[in-house]
DNA sequence: AATCATGTCAACCGCAGTGCG
DNA sequence: CCGCACTGCGGTTGACATGAT
């Protein structure tokens, strides 16, 4: 698997690498640790870029990985994690059981997201997707609502459309960053409160349909707009109108009195 | 048995962030 | 403040495996 062997221009060997590299790889780290990539194929006796030997050394030689099948559990956490952090795999990478980064979104990609979009959930925004593909968005650029009928696929910050999603996005960073106890958190998200709201009750009774309705395997706790906002306090309007720092601002005030 | 579709995994590329002179 | 070098991350690609037709 993985690529074939070849030689760049400079004479760097790329693609697969060999039991022989491997083990030059994992002998030199040993010895000396891994500072300054630049520098470290030469000193190992490797025919590799820098960056080569990281990833080698980082997504497959690093003691404690683990590697094959994804547990249901360890599948449900990358769902919630996914949800709260977007695509940021390092992050999420860090909160699970020596999993790699490439190694989650390589099965999120290739099934995860797949099996939400089959049970009527955007991957994305980990919301239900309303009509068949058609979900309301609110473009923060152009200062309007809009509706679009296309289930993106787009880097988070394009697609994340409501303001409950681009407030998770922000609370996500704010979490990443401060490195807050994940045992909480993942507690807080796998516990949601399912309320009744006065907004639209079918979407409710849809969502709700979502949470009954899917296959033991599929059925994933989600979070709720409403409950978001009850949460932290804040209502949708103030959420679509607020700027981005003073959400930042309010979610970080939330995480202290969290944590 | 052959072909096609889909899944899995490893690796590369380009870009953004950071630190340093 | 600026430019450069380096690191880390996310998106994408490509080869092989497996299942379906």
């Amino acid at each position: 698997m993985g690529k074939k062997t070849w030689f760049d221009d400079g004479g760097m060997r790329k693609g697969e690498w060999t039991a022989e590299e491997d083990q030059k790889l994992v002998a030199y780290i040993n010895e000396h640790g891994t500072c300054d990539w630049r520098s470290l194929p030469q000193r190992a006796g490797l025919q590799r870029c820098g960056k080569s030997c990281r990833l080698r050394w980082l997504n497959y030689l690093r003691p404690g990985i683990k590697r094959g099948k994804f547990t249901a559990q360890e599948e449900e956490d990358v769902i919630k994690l996914h949800a709260v952090l977007g695509n940021r795999w390092a992050a999420i990478a860090k909160q699970m059981e020596n999993r790699t980064d490439n190694d989650i979104k390589n099965h999120w990609n290739s099934c995860l997201k797949k099996r939400l979009s089959r049970n009527g959930i955007d991957p994305m925004t980990h919301e239900p997707i309303i009509n068949n593909l058609t979900v309301k968005t609110t473009s923060e650029e152009c200062g309007s609502s809009s509706t679009t009928t296309s289930p993106s696929l787009a880097s988070p910050s394009s697609s994340l459309s409501s303001g409950s999603a681009r407030f998770l996005n922000k609370l996500a960073a704010g979490i990443s960053s401060r490195q807050h106890d994940l045992d909480r958190i993942k507690n807080i998200l796998s516990n949601p409160r399912i309320t009744s709201s006065d907004q639209d009750e079918e979407e409710e009774g849809y969502k709700r349909d979502q949470k009954i309705g899917g296959g033991e395997e599929d059925d994933f706790p989600m979070w709720i707009d409403e409950d978001v906002m009850r949460y932290m306090e804040i209502d949708e309007m103030e959420c679509e109108t607020t700027s981005y720092d003073s959400v930042l601002y309010e979610s970080m005030h939330v995480l202290d009195s969290l944590f």
